[in-house]
DNA sequence: GGCCACGTTAACAAATCATTAATTATGATC
DNA sequence: GATCATAATTAATGATTTGTTAACGTGGCC
């Protein structure tokens, strides 16, 4: 994602403070929106759905753990990032411990090197994207390899090891029939001898579970995963 | 750390000031390093890379805010500290030079008792302050690298080595499943050969010790540190 | 109906992990 | 450098999950 893409909220009731953080940041490329307390912090992310607020924790009007909270509670923002500005000194321990729903503090004073790193960490952190290659998209659903779930409706869906590995095998074969010795030679290796009622059980585990009849039986030849 | 591996870097345009503030300094064991102006004052920075940076505000050439935004703007003098110093009385600057990255200030007239203390502190506050990128806040906690713990509803959590570095890979990974191998590798080293049951034991401890079940197990692959 | 191929279910065995305690390293302190 | 406390690992046992099988059910087809 582009630097020119993410829009960074800026709240603290010091002119001079967004001033400054500011300037970093839109050095960097960032789209950068200011708001001078919490409640208006929040009327500005309703309508600019910003990636990332950096809220100042000491603020009039409503300060940064109360206008964190009440992000918080706003279904529409959910995944947005909120890191908080507070005095070195502070224990931070202390603010976790009051407010679990911030992402990251970071400590005045503030170095713009550092504090535009920490930035640049907690984007790449939340955007945390997996590696495509991990990945398989198909109709209904997404497998995660690396994860080693299937995502349906998105609801995780957990298979144990050898239906994943199935069912793995079975989509990257798309829309071909595979025969039962092929799924022996690709799944449990071209030795090992298991009985014919093994694949049935696995296949119906897959089925079950992800609720789907994309697995098509053809009889007399194998499987076949049907992309519809 | 001993006093003798601390270097400070004195910047004031007058021979006197400087004379007087690093015969202190040295008479503490810091090793001291001199410039009059804040040109001169960036490369030696660059050069012996010191700890600290005491800057006097008003000088001619290059001032200390400007000296200081412009250490700050340095990557490779990130995390260094300074120090300015100004008259007494002229405290309006001080927020703009905290904007600016400054770390502390020292007015004049300057007392040698009240100057060396004052310098230790600030010393003594860099070696225990935690590194900003050193701390990893996560959905339900904070992971801080530099002292081996992790806060949990503001209460710390002491990790043992081995958990906190198992504790690390897993995040670093964060939502992917890793292998035991790759776990071996990552925390033990690709040569150390332990038996398969560290692993279970360590990941046992963490879970207890943090009460969270974000550690998944994926029987027959590894293990899983879940967000959310 | 009888045969065939696959579906279904539950029960079993095997693999894998969790737990606990005991043992061995490690490192700090005097 | 001996001692002690702590950490890391192993060993032994118990619990769970997973993979497989067997036994039976179903539906199509000659």
């Amino acid at each position: 994602m582009e630097n020119s893409e993410v829009t960074i909220l800026l709240v603290d009731d010091e002119p001079d403070i967004l001033e400054f953080l500011g300037y970093n940041l839109e050095k960097e490329g960032y789209h950068v929106l200011k708001a001078k307390n919490g409640q208006r912090a929040i009327s500005m992310a309703k309508q600019y759905k910003p990636q990332l607020i950096i809220l100042d924790v000491m603020m009039p009007v409503m300060d940064g753990m109360e206008a964190c909270a009440e992000i918080r509670k706003i279904p529409e923002l959910a995944g947005i990032m909120i890191a908080f500005l507070t005095a070195r000194g502070e224990d931070y321990s202390q603010i976790a411990g009051f407010e679990a729903g911030a992402d990251d503090y970071i400590t005045k004073p503030i170095k713009p090197p550092l504090f535009v790193k920490r930035v640049q960490a907690l984007l790449r952190r939340f955007q945390n994207e997996p590696d495509q290659s991990d990945i398989i998209v198909l109709k209904g659903f997404t497998i995660d390899k690396s994860r080693y779930i299937v995502i349906k409706d998105g609801v995780d869906i957990t298979l144990v090891r050898k239906e994943f590995e199935l069912l793995l095998f079975l989509v990257s074969c798309l829309n071909k029939v595979v025969t039962r010795e092929e799924i022996f030679a690709g799944v449990w290796g071209e030795d090992v001898v298991v009985g014919d009622r093994t694949i049935d059980v696995h296949i119906r585990r897959i089925r079950e579970k992800m609720g789907i009849d994309s697995i098509k039986t053809i009889k007399g030849v194998g499987y076949k995963f049907d992309e519809d």
